[in-house]
DNA sequence: TTTAGTGCAAAATCTTTGCAGGGTA
DNA sequence: TACCCTGCAAAGATTTTGCACTAAA
C-alpha cells in the first residue's frame, strides 16, 4: 500500500497539512470507506495508532481545509471524505446510511437567495432523506 | 395570556401528553420563536421553572409525539415548533439561522427511491443551505 | 532548528438515568 | 387512587484543552 500512502501524504501535504504517520493513516481511513463515520469509532479501529485527541483535532484541520465533511446525524458527528457532492438517505428505523446522488436543481438555490434579505450569498448545501430500508421495512 | 396558555395544554393534550405546567411553558417557548432553539438555551430562559432534565425529557416527548423537530447543527441539536414544512438558511460565520421556504421539487425523491436499492420508502427530508450573511459579508 | 502535531490526562459540554416525592387525570 | 411527571444528583457520552515531548519541514 505504499502508493497508496503517498497519494494520501500528498493530499495532505497539498492542503497544507503535515503528512504524519497518524494524519496519513487518518485520511486514508476516512478515504477507505463512502459511509459517513464516527470519530468514535475511528479512533476505536486506529486505536494502536492514533489517540484520540488526534482523530479530533486531526478530523478538525481536514474539515476546515475541505478534505473531510461533517455530518451531524444521531446525535453525534459523522464524517466522511470529500468526494463528488453527495446527499444520504438514512433508515430511521436501523440507522443505515446510503449515498445518494440526486442533486438540487440550481433553481432552488437562486430562488432561495432572491427569497432572503438578509443573506448574502448561498455556497453550499445538505440535504438527507429519511425513510425505511428494505430490511427493516421487511421485519415490521 | 390564558388563552394561548390553554391553546397550548390543549395541543398537549390532544397529542397525548399531560399538560403540566412544565410541559406548556416548555411548549409555550418553543412556538413563541421561530427559529431553531437549543436546549441550553431553552433550559437557562425557564431555569426559574424548569429543570435541566425536564426540558430535555419534554423535548423527547414533543418529538414523538411530532410536535417539535430536532435540527443537529453546530455540534449540538436545535428544537423548533413544527408549523409549515421548511427548511433552513445558516451562515457560516455567526451561526444565524433564517427559516425558507423553498420545496424540494417532488420529481428529487421520486428519482431517489427508484436508484436506491436498498430503501423501500422515503417520508421525509432535511435540508440546510450554509451560505454567508449581508452582515457578516459587510464585516469581511 | 523551528514549528506543528502527538499522547496523556483532565476538563468542559451535552444528554440521559435512577429515585423519591408531587401533581394530573 | 393510580400513574405520570418533576427535581435533584449522579452517571454517560462526546468533544475540547493544557502541557511536555516528538517529529516533520
Amino acid at each position: 500500500m505504499t502508493t497508496k500512502g503517498e497519494a494520501d501524504s500528498a493530499l495532505l501535504r497539498a492542503s497544507g497539512i503535515r503528512a504524519t504517520s497518524q494524519r496519513i493513516a487518518l485520511i486514508a481511513k476516512l478515504r477507505a470507506h463512502t459511509a459517513p463515520q464516527s470519530a468514535e469509532s475511528i479512533a476505536r479501529s486506529l486505536k494502536r495508532s492514533l489517540d484520540q485527541a488526534t482523530v479530533y483535532r486531526g478530523l478538525q484541520e481536514f474539515e476546515k481545509a475541505g478534505l473531510v465533511r461533517r455530518v451531524q446525524l444521531k446525535g453525534t458527528s459523522l464524517y466522511e471524505a470529500v468526494g463528488a457532492h453527495h446527499h444520504h438517505l438514512i433508515c430511521r428505523s436501523c440507522g443505515t446510511i446510503e449515498d445518494v446522488d440526486v442533486c438540487l436543481p440550481k433553481s432552488v438555490s437562486q430562488k432561495l437567495l432572491s427569497s432572503s434579505k438578509r443573506f448574502a450569498s448561498v455556497e453550499d448545501d445538505a440535504l438527507e432523506f429519511f425513510g425505511t430500508c428494505t430490511l427493516c421495512n421487511a421485519r415490521s
